[in-house]
DNA sequence: TCCTGAGGTC
């Protein structure tokens, strides 16, 4: 208490008659501490009137005029100098003054000053005074100023103010609905007053859960886990429905590996999750039916019995990975349980089966389900009967889609936006572009009237029925796709999406490139890229894969690579697709720089971790290589199709072996060797093939060629297969020289030349190992043993040189 | 739980 609080107190006592002598010790010299209050006593029902602690040592004699003068400040919402003279008489008649604290208050309230709300009560408090706020008009202005204080931003306030309100014998669910709150501390990404809100409520634990779910449908992981870390020490137990929250939290989050090491932390701490988090932990990691599976054993051998639910996850999880078999075990073995009377299939399991035989292109099966389910007495609801219609929309049966579409009308069943959707999208299956846009127009417009033949009536009454339509993002999605190649009709539907308060995703957008594609705009297809960049939406690794594409198509090569180069630069990571699209992208021999770029990119690949699929690059640089025969009127499909046959091996050690090959062909050639050992005749053909198309390339015309050639055969074995493999290998190759290439070839034997130069600093040297392996050959390896001998093949300088103003002339 | 975007040889 300050001395202008004092100097008020003054000013205050004078407007009141007779004024007696002040207190003994004014607190402004000598504040008393106030009185103290165990917290078990004052918890006092609904007070009607103020009741005061009472202090036995006090003088009374100036209760009366003390009493008047609080009930004054406190009408007045003096508070701060009603508390003074509180805490120093210590004892004042609280029913002469109780009317007038709830005026004040009321008036204090109501000002909207939040502030001193708190302040106020927390004196009260203080005091140990508990049952003012529970009078009902202040009660009600305190709901009202809270809420609005809510709506103006004002949410740590509101949150003190409850804090304070927690001090008196109410409950806190009571002043404000706790999802008002917690929705805006999720809308402030404000944890911290969540964790305090949630603190103070009764049901704590509901609105921890509460609290982590909402941050977590706002995609706010961090905030929903120092939500679920708070709520640990709060709660103060393993709170398993918190637990489940968190993973559930997970998932809305795309987070699904943090959702495992939460699991693994409370297996730490050998704490078994029940039957709710397995299922959870599940339906989160359904994306890895392998992690499922095991959790799923695991859930069994600790004893929790997987329900229906569990069930449904694992189908659900073998759906995703596309193992039509595994589900069909699970479904016999739910099947199985049904029989015995311990579980029931419910409209899910059928629901996922469905989608797992639509997926499976398996229409029929599919409607059979729906015929078993419906004998068992499950209804189907929309999203069976949309997994139905996607069923036959995936099959391309666009008719039957409607049948069914029909049929689910009848069944009384109201489509939802995505029923609509799949029955659009089965138009755009069969190729009915102008039924599915018929179709959304006449639902846009509202005349959208099935008649529903009521199979209660009569058969020839008809029940006209409006079914409201709800436009998607994915109903937008759709109709690009059927706007074929027209981009003005696709960006016009985009515009619209956005009159309609939708917003295109990134499915609009990498839809929207395909349809400039197809109108042969690459320029635009490439644009939208930057459109997106400048949008809500930043391109994904699939826009970039489908404007790749599009380069693609258009022989627009080099595009395609900087579009390859600058989703590297955004950090987007590039996909087994963007590979192939751009691996597939040279359908034909091109360039030296061509293949170089491509096996760069295969390189890449496997760098990245994927498990390159390499028969497209394989192709290419078979097709590269033979282009150099082709002009020696050689049949080039008749060398392919003799090559395929022989092409099992690992399809990696040949690119590896080109790629290192030509890594360095821009370099000067000065001597060349080719190693061709491991390989198979058929890619030892190639790579040979590769490196003279580099040479060939790199060549200028009137350039002097100074060294032979040297292809290594590898260390000769007598007597054994491997060396009726080199011979074998020998003779294509030299059959390929000489006879394909007019080269001149020979054979080296086991002395090893002097003037072979073959070092580190051979640029062409693919394998640094190569020098170690001709050390070897030199040496005898044992006295008893013929020394190994490294078998070669040469090419002469002269006929290379012939060779190559035979080509640069041609 | 259902709908919409990129790749596709054995």
């Amino acid at each position: 208490m300050s001395s202008t609080t004092t100097t008020t107190l003054v000013i205050l006592s004078s407007s009141i008659s007779n004024p007696p002598p002040l207190p003994k010790h004014p607190p402004s010299t000598n504040p008393k501490p106030s009185p103290k209050h165990p917290k078990s006593h004052s918890h006092r029902p609904l007070l009607t009137t103020v009741q005061f602690p009472k202090h036995p040592h006090k003088q009374t004699q100036n209760t009366s005029y003390y009493a008047q003068l609080a009930s004054k400040l406190a009408e007045e919402a003096k508070f701060d100098d009603f508390f003074m003279i509180v805490e120093t008489v210590g004892s004042v008649d609280g029913g002469l003054i109780s009317e007038c604290v709830c005026k004040g208050l009321l008036s204090l309230v109501e000002s909207g000053e939040l502030r001193k709300v708190v302040r106020v009560l927390g004196g009260f408090v203080k005091l140990g005074i508990k049952g003012l706020v529970c009078d009902g008009a202040v009660f009600d202005a305190v709901k009202r100023e809270c809420r609005k204080g809510l709506k103006c931003g004002q949410l740590e306030v509101v949150v003190d103010l409850l804090e304070v309100l927690s001090g008196f014998p109410l409950s806190i669910e009571d002043v404000l609905e706790p999802v008002e709150v917690i929705r805006t501390c999720v809308y402030k990404r404000n944890p911290r007053a969540a964790i305090r809100y949630a603190g103070l409520c009764t049901r704590s634990d509901e609105i921890f859960c509460k609290a982590i779910l909402e941050f977590g449908k706002r995609g706010d992981m961090a905030s929903a886990l120092t939500v679920f870390e708070a709520s640990k020490d709060n709660l103060g137990c393993v709170n398993m429905y918190a637990y489940r929250t968190i993973i559930d939290v997970c998932g809305l989050c795309r987070d699904h590996l943090q959702s495992r090491s939460i699991y693994e932390g409370l297996s730490a701490q050998n704490i078994n999750p029940n039957l709710y988090v397995f299922n959870s932990l599940m339906n989160v990691n359904a994306c890895d039916l392998g992690y499922t599976m095991n959790i799923y054993k695991h859930m069994q051998n600790l004893g929790v019995v997987p329900d229906i639910a569990s069930y449904n996850i694992l189908l659900k999880s073998c759906c995703l990975a596309a193992r039509l078999d595994t589900a069909q075990e699970i479904y016999r073995e739910v099947e199985d349980l049904e029989s015995k009377g311990s579980l029931k299939l419910d409209v899910f399991t059928y629901s996922t089966m469905i989608k797992v035989y639509a997926d499976a292109k398996m229409w029929q099966i599919a409607l059979g389900m729906k015929d078993k389910m419906v004998e068992a007495g499950v209804t189907p609801n929309a999203v069976t009967w949309s997994s139905l219609i996607s069923a036959c929309a995936k099959a391309g049966l666009v008719d039957q889609a409607f049948v069914l579409f029909e049929e689910m009308l009848l069944a009384g069943c109201m489509p939802n936006s995505q029923c609509c959707n799949v029955l659009l999208y089965a138009c755009v299956q069969a190729f009915q572009y102008d039924r599915a846009f018929r179709l959304f127009h006449s639902w846009k417009s509202n005349s959208f009237q099935i008649t529903n033949r009521n199979l209660t009536q009569e058969s020839s009454q008809v029940v006209p029925m409006k079914v409201p339509f709800k436009p998607t993002t994915a109903t937008y999605n759709v109709l690009m796709k059927a706007c074929g190649t027209d981009h003005f009709l696709a960006k016009a539907l985009m515009e619209e999406m956005e009159t309609v308060g939708l917003s295109p995703n990134h499915i609009s957008w990498s839809t929207l490139i395909g349809v400039y594609g197809g109108s042969g705009d690459v320029k635009n297809a490439v644009q939208v890229l930057k459109t997106m960049r400048e949008s809500d939406v930043p391109p994904d690794v699939i826009a970039y894969t489908a404007a790749i594409k599009v380069c693609v198509k258009h022989r627009q090569l080099n595009l395609a690579f900087s579009l390859f180069a600058e989703m590297k630069k955004y950090r987007i990571q590039p996909n087994m697709v963007t590979y192939n699209t751009l691996l597939r992208a040279r359908t034909k021999y091109g360039s030296l720089i061509e293949v170089q770029q491509c096996l760069s990119i295969y390189r890449d690949m496997r760098k990245a971790g994927f498990k390159p699929n390499d028969y497209y690059l394989k192709e290419l640089i078979e097709e590269w290589c033979e282009g150099i025969i082709q002009d020696n009127n050689r049949s080039q499909g008749q060398l392919k199709s003799s090559n395929k046959r022989d092409l099992g091996g690992p399809q990696s050690l040949l690119l590896e072996k080109v790629a290192s090959h030509l890594e360095m062909g821009n370099a000067e050639a000065q001597s060349i060797a080719v190693d061709v050992q491991g390989l198979t005749k058929v890619e030892a053909r190639i790579v040979v093939l590769a490196v003279l198309r580099m040479i060939k390339e790199n060549y200028n015309p009137g350039d002097y060629v100074r060294d032979d050639m040297f292809i290594i055969l590898g260390v000769q074995e007598l007597g054994t297969a491997a060396e009726k493999h080199q011979i074998d290998v020998r003779d294509t190759i030299i059959k390929l020289l000489r006879d394909n290439l007019g080269l001149e070839v020979l054979t080296l034997g086991p002395k090893i030349p002097t003037d072979i130069r073959i070092n580190v600093e051979n640029p062409f040297n693919p394998h640094p190992d190569l020098d170690k392996t001709l050390e070897r050959s030199r040496l005898p390896t044992s006295p008893t043993r013929r020394p190994a001998v490294l078998q070669r093949l040469k090419v002469t300088r002269r006929s290379l040189y012939q060779w190559l103003q035979r080509k640069s002339n041609a």
